[in-house]
DNA sequence: ATCAGTTAGTGAGGTTACCTCACGATGAGG
DNA sequence: CCTCATCGTGAGGTAACCTCACTAACTGAT
């Protein structure tokens, strides 16, 4: 009955082995997240306004429903992110200058900096997360998980 | 400047050939959570519900602490995850015989039987997802995410 | 038996990151 | 001009986590 002892626990002794792939796919990811979320802490940039102003670098001049698409929150949602962002000096807001409705987000010379010190960082730990398997094996995994994401957007081959 | 036809901008044409292994694991690993969430839509059971069942189910009876342990949340957030199970008529607290400072989680044949459909949902849309791979690329894939997960776990081997 | 330190679950209060609805300003097309 | 659509955001809300504090109970030493 208790459960003070899990190593002990002969109900998980083989749990790895009855994981499915699908299972086993889902927690390396959640590792690897884990790893460069890790891996971002000293700037304290939560994931998601990590997210964003990867996006914003990429496409700057960006609209701000535009990058709730690219993020897939509420375009009141990605309201708030670019607010945060802006709140850090990471982005400004300037007009659209063909749809006065509209406004665009542009990264500032500061966010420019982080989003290239966290996209290294990025790769550092991703690169660590995934040293446990040569390069061959690497190379298979990559056509092997970017099958399954092209199977879901074909117009993007 | 506009972004309006997505289809057509040039700074996306390219974009899964630009992504990392990396991305692309994390990339499938939430597209696979995403079917497997859309699959049990009829039930309405949060992805953290159905975990915290799964675990009900499998270890029952199971302290609140022991719940915590294995969601990876406080125990202060387990009970709440209990709560909402126990109010759907899921589950169910006990006495622990052998310690009364402690509650034990059972389910309900209610909750037996939510679990069981859960857990042929999610093989199911598992199946579906992976099935753009054949069978000896599903078995290399797994070969190589079960590296990656036991890597971080060696003491489970 | 007593006591100090530890454990278990939960009330109280809080935060983050998302959401819907509604609204004013603006744009497109008839 | 008018109708309908688009854009961003204010107002208000929820889910899912958290910390802190507390009471009840347990453990082990004396």
């Amino acid at each position: 009955m208790p459960h003070a002892d899990s190593s002990q626990d002969p109900r998980e002794a083989g749990h790895v082995h009855q994981e499915t792939t699908g299972d086993l796919l889902m927690s390396a990811a959640r590792s690897l997240r884990r790893a460069v979320w890790h891996s971002a802490g000293e700037w304290d940039v939560a994931p998601a306004q990590a997210k964003a102003l990867g996006v914003v670098c990429r496409e700057a001049p960006v609209r701000i429903s535009r990058l709730a698409e690219r993020l897939h929150i509420a375009p009141r949602s990605a309201t708030e992110v670019v607010d945060h962002l802006q709140e850090r000096g990471l982005v400004l807001r300037e007009p659209d200058p063909v749809d006065r409705r509209a406004t665009c987000v542009v990264p500032t010379e500061e966010g420019r900096r982080l989003q290239a010190l966290l996209a290294e960082s990025r790769r550092q730990a991703t690169e660590g997360y995934l040293a446990v398997l040569d390069d061959e094996e690497r190379a298979v995994l990559d056509r092997l998980v970017r099958r399954l994401v092209l199977a879901e957007r074909p117009e993007r081959a």
